[in-house]
DNA sequence: CTAATTGCAAAAGGTTTGCAGACTC
DNA sequence: GAGTCTGCAAACCTTTTGCAATTAG
């Protein structure tokens, strides 16, 4: 996982400006372990800054996207960030519907697909999802 | 494939009333071999109806996906509609991005995924993308 | 005839953009 | 000091909702 200051190099190395706003933003999802919405993402910011808007959480969340700092993902409900992965190897995820938790998936399907002849693959996607240990424990405790 | 008046008696047997609208509908599903997106199907409906609105085309979908006859997926461009498959066994797909196609695949990553002690899966998404035969040639010629 | 469907208008989310003042380097 | 970043306001796009008129069964 990134560390804050190394986001924050990242950023500084491209020009872009070290404000006290993004220095949040580092430290929240080097914090993170999963997936967060552009709402999570200003709901936690906005306990920190009083007249946060929503526009400049979603400028800053484009712009650590175009850096490679976050990678974003569509999932049902709408985008979501979370840190790009520094796994050197190709891999997917197993992801907790509840904390947004991510596992990595060393396995590939792609290996094992049969592609019909002609068909030129450009990209695949495979995630599992489901409940992690810690939130699998609290639903069994609320039944 | 479902066809035409299959949906049709679907949806009829519900107790929805058959428009003219929803007829046309049925046939552009069931004439189309993949995702549509809501603007997609307004568009092409907007050709036979004048004062189509974009609420009915919605309306429609809606209907068309909770009665099962439609399935709805999202991807990173929005969600999209394509006619629910009528395969028995749990499959994948193998999506052409171009024109829409898909392709079953039949073969289930799950089997071979290595799920970590606690984890409690609930769903998972396994697509493939690329371009079909056809698209594939279309590119081909363009270069 | 009755209830479902449609179009219209308007609202509700989520996301983007232009601008002037504030701030980083 | 120059140029970037921020908040504000407003625009935009997609999707949903209430209502009265229309239409299918």
């Amino acid at each position: 996982m990134l560390k804050t200051d190394e986001i924050i190099r990242m950023m500084s190395s491209q020009g872009l400006r070290i404000t006290d706003q993004r220095k949040t933003l580092a430290t929240l999802f080097s914090d993170t372990p999963g997936y967060l919405s552009p709402k999570d993402v200003y709901d936690y910011m906005g306990r920190f800054y009083s007249g946060l808007s929503f526009d400049t959480v979603y400028r800053n969340l484009r712009v650590m996207e175009e850096l490679g700092v976050l990678e974003q993902v569509m999932f049902e409900e709408g985008v979501k960030f979370k840190l790009h992965c520094r796994e050197h190897h190709h891999h997917h995820h197993m992801i907790c519907l509840q904390c947004g938790l991510t596992y990595p998936i060393t396995f590939c399907p792609m290996d094992q697909t049969n592609v019909p002849e002609q068909f030129k693959v450009v990209k695949h996607k495979f995630e599992v999802f489901g409940y992690c240990k810690d939130c699998n424990q609290e639903e069994a405790n609320v039944e």
